[in-house]
DNA sequence: GCGACAG
DNA sequence: ATCTTGTCGC
């Protein structure tokens, strides 16, 4: 069920972080999800220096992973980059980006964290209240917890540890190739969301919802259509 | 107190 | 994140 207070980004940081807190406890990880049948690859990003905030999202039939919708929506930056409290400064434009589909993803894969993050509340968790859709955290690198050695065969995929608890996979997506962190956002598990990370790789490190959102974000000439 | 620090 | 060319390798 959407979450109230989700809108407010004019926050101190003081005040987001309380809202941080407050919100990470209406994450839910459950081990099921409802059939899927689109999935939303997202990446948010900034230009010019930062003044501009960028979002892609792209929608990918199942099992196919042919893409069906792509947009992107650029706006101006309102929050400056905080480690820490990065989805204040992304998740407008995303969310603007989201509006603009015609399609209803059943999972979205974001960049960035889900809960591996001091207060679990990650850009994907953030986004996936917000949206009330299954979300998963694809991150190219880590923001806190700790983890031991990552077996080299694809697929494979170590605990990321913080404070006791474990949250999220340091998963080796592809041979040879530093590994990505994947965390739940909302409303699936750790076990489901890797094993969707897993089921959606192609050749590349990345899986394909996000990396087609990287690739829509980078090229730079054209504008959303 | 000293680092670390998603995008 | 972004600024940026070529280059090594499957």
């Amino acid at each position: 069920m959407p979450v109230a207070a989700l809108h407010d980004w004019n926050l101190t940081p003081e005040e987001a972080i309380a809202l941080q807190k407050r919100l990470a406890g209406s994450i839910e990880r459950q081990d099921r999800i409802d059939p899927v049948r689109h999935i939303a690859g997202v990446d948010i990003g900034f230009e010019e220096g930062g003044e501009m905030t960028r979002a892609a999202v792209v929608v990918l039939s199942w099992p196919t992973l042919a893409p069906l919708e792509q947009v992107v929506h650029r706006e101006p930056t309102r929050m400056p980059y905080v480690p820490g409290l990065l989805s204040f400064r992304e998740i407008p434009a995303a969310l603007a980006a989201f509006a603009l589909l015609t399609t209803r993803p059943e999972l979205v894969m974001v960049d960035g964290q889900g809960i591996a993050h001091p207060r679990r509340l990650g850009v994907a968790s953030h986004l996936g209240l917000w949206l009330d859709l299954p979300t998963i955290g694809v991150a190219k690198s880590r923001l806190c917890g700790s983890y031991g050695e990552v077996p080299e065969a694809k697929g494979e995929w170590t605990p990321l540890r913080h404070r006791g608890e474990t949250i999220g996979g340091v998963l080796r997506s592809r041979l040879a190739v530093k590994p990505l962190y994947i965390s739940l956002g909302h409303r699936i598990s750790l076990e489901t969301s890797l094993d969707w990370v897993v089921r959606c790789l192609g050749r590349t490190k990345l899986p394909e919802p996000t990396r087609l959102a990287d690739r829509l974000a980078s090229r730079r000439d054209e504008k959303s259509r």
